[in-house]
DNA sequence: TGGGTCATGTAACCTGTTACATGATTAG
DNA sequence: CTAATCATGTAACAGGTTACATGACCCA
């Protein structure tokens, strides 16, 4: 996945590791993540599988640049990728597994953090996304064609914030209605009560 | 992360290796899945941790069985894991990395997929998962406190999947509005001719 | 008698994370 | 003078995937 992100970027312009990083840190990091250490090394193999080619840039004073290009057999593989299982498939999704244990907490606590997180924004604003890399602001002047699916990451992630808001309160209302049901039987129930309780 | 999720199933009833696997397969598998090899490895480093303890059972005809039941210390780690960075850190989309680079397919290839990701459920219906796994089903009917948390995740892939159409029917209108910007000054472009374009 | 389920795993590989390591330039 | 930025990486480890391997029972 990583190889044809990075395939990707270089497709938009020839990029050293490093820049290739910042791209990552600055404007996919809502979507995905990587460190130097894998980047340096899947430009290796990547360069080894022929898809990117490498130049030494000689620089002044600055260490020396090896700057890659994407090869046609690497452009073919990028569409090759794009075209390939558009069967969209079970996200994994750390936050849900959590979810589905919080039964093991006191229902106060749960209902706290999702009174916590319908306040916590996820991503960052459109503000700080179109400022934060220079080389996508330029290809959205450019190349608007190319720069509408970046609008379309974004808009994702809007949606998905403000689904999740809905999420939360829809998670709050169940399980305040789970507290007054328990209320009702159990007044001052505690951590350790319930414990006890589920003991016998 | 799957080290917790275990430790979580089997907190709700002692397990095997094998019936962990199927709970992956048949009832989180639209937010987390597990392969038989991953989960032995990790059982073996949980049980050396102490987080789990091990009973074997012989059986008649059949192979014997590994069960595996938490430990004190297990239980207290898993505590632990619910309340530590409730911070959702930025989840890693391989499908929205893949919608970014989507320039490089025509116009009229994008909005194919996107009508067809409309039509596509994702998630499983409640009915096929609340009947797929019988333990699930069972700690619904005797434990309502605890299955509410079962029933917050598959709302939750409601919920998603509701946005995931919205956000499709806005990739159309944007892809489309493009496809007709485009008509008016090229009008039999062909993907052979769009890249002859873009190498000026 | 042949395929599905129950039940166990191993080995090799690929991918991702954490920590370390260097060194010059430039801006405050 | 100090911290950030540009620019390169390596080493060790953790976590996930793919493929292989075994064996008996049960149902059609």
């Amino acid at each position: 996945m990583l190889k044809h992100g990075i395939l990707g970027l270089i497709s938009n312009g020839d990029k050293t590791g490093y820049e290739i990083m910042t791209v990552f840190r600055d404007s996919l990091n809502h979507f995905w993540t990587a460190q130097t250490s894998q980047i340096y090394r899947e430009l290796q193999a990547m360069e080894k599988s022929g898809w990117i080619r490498q130049t030494h840039v000689v620089q002044a004073g600055k260490p020396d640049k090896h700057v890659f290009s994407i090869t046609p057999a690497g452009h073919e593989e990028l569409l090759r990728w794009l075209r390939q299982d558009n069967i969209p498939a079970g996200t994994r999704n750390p936050f849900l597994l959590k979810t589905f244990f919080r039964g093991e907490l006191p229902v106060e606590e749960n209902i706290g953090f999702f009174k916590a997180l319908q306040c916590a924004a996820v991503f960052p604003d459109e503000g700080k996304q179109a400022s934060a890399n220079a080389d996508l602001y330029r290809q959205a002047v450019d190349h608007p064609e190319k720069a509408v699916y970046w609008k379309l990451t974004i808009e994702f992630g809007r949606m998905y914030e403000k689904m999740q808001q809905e999420w939360c309160k829809y998670c709050i209302r169940e399980l305040e209605k789970l507290q007054h049901m328990t209320d009702g039987r159990n007044h001052h129930d505690t951590p350790a009560d319930a414990e006890q309780e589920k003991k016998r």
